[in-house]
DNA sequence: ATGAATTTTCAATAATTATTGAAAGTTCAG
DNA sequence: CTGAACTTTCAATAATTATTGAAAATTCAT
């Protein structure tokens, strides 16, 4: 496999695996792009590239930097807009995973405190619904907990502590 | 907040969660709702209860069990066919997540390894290309034989041992 | 075997989500 | 200020994905 080859196959892949846990195409594909690249891109190259519009391209960039994960960055002497993204994967997957915590699993969590806290009437339909949804509360609970303190550890930590203990 | 209030909104929650996480509205409404439910249910009920067709139903019902978290149950006496999902939540997450590696995150990391196995031309964006993507490998892979570790204990291990780690 | 009960399939349709492109907005050098 | 360079917005359109419903297939009691 050569360099062009291997290059579009990672960015389709990383594209398909983001539709696939519902992040949109240009918006994983962009980042991909990004993330391979040895210099920051402006929006015309990206356009070019990844032959989407320039809207759809400024879209995706604004919630790109919304997430935190890529940045514009301002050269001296030019007026267009560079853009890079995080490029440790260790601080990526930090800031995705705070993000989606702090987006879509903590507000999830919120609601299954509520629906887990309704008086328990008695009948059985109740207490199964009031069982259920406090397992899935804690259970979401722990894992989300477990998620951020990992992910808030310093570089190598991951792969350092907890390596050796589920090996 | 009353019974049916509280659980319309944990089935829809559990709908709308599942969308942002690339899972079909009709599919995890269904789950949700069997999981709450004090007994099996037919497709008619189901059709009943959440409003879908009763292809929407089949269909859905038959991806659940092709993720192994759904099953038939045959009723003495009864033509019907009933459906009960895994009731606990641990036995849940450990299926759920092991397919979605299977399905999903070994097949990426395959990519993974076969981009960043390319020749190293000695151009520098070869070099970043494989440097990247080599990155991104290791972590899907540590990440991918941490979930299966976690998720394969015996229940409650998760609890125990690594709360404690973290904490 | 027959046919009523039930489930599955799948083409048609609807709903949702992504993308385009051009007009409006912004920025900044001169 | 002015206008060229560039970015954002957003209504229109396209692409994708979910849903329906009725016909075909299956199952099983008689």
């Amino acid at each position: 496999m050569k360099y062009q080859e291997a290059k579009d196959k990672f960015i389709s892949t990383w594209g398909s695996l983001g539709t696939l846990w519902g992040i949109n195409k240009a918006m994983a594909q962009i980042q991909s792009l990004l993330f391979i690249s040895t210099k920051s891109l402006s929006m015309e190259e990206i356009m070019e590239e990844l032959k989407i519009s320039r809207g759809n391209t400024s879209m995706n960039l604004r919630q790109l930097m919304d997430w935190g994960i890529v940045t514009k960055e301002l050269i001296p002497g030019e007026r267009k807009e560079f853009f890079t993204t995080e490029k440790d994967v260790q601080e990526l997957a930090r800031h995705i995973a705070k993000e989606r915590s702090r987006r879509e699993i903590k507000p999830v969590i919120k609601i299954l405190k509520d629906v887990s806290s309704i008086k328990d009437d008695g009948t059985e339909k109740t207490k199964e619904l009031i069982k259920q949804t406090k397992a899935l509360h804690d259970l979401a609970e722990t894992a989300d907990a477990m998620m951020n303190k990992i992910v808030n550890q310093e570089q190598n930590w991951i792969t350092k502590s907890l390596l050796k203990l589920i090996k």
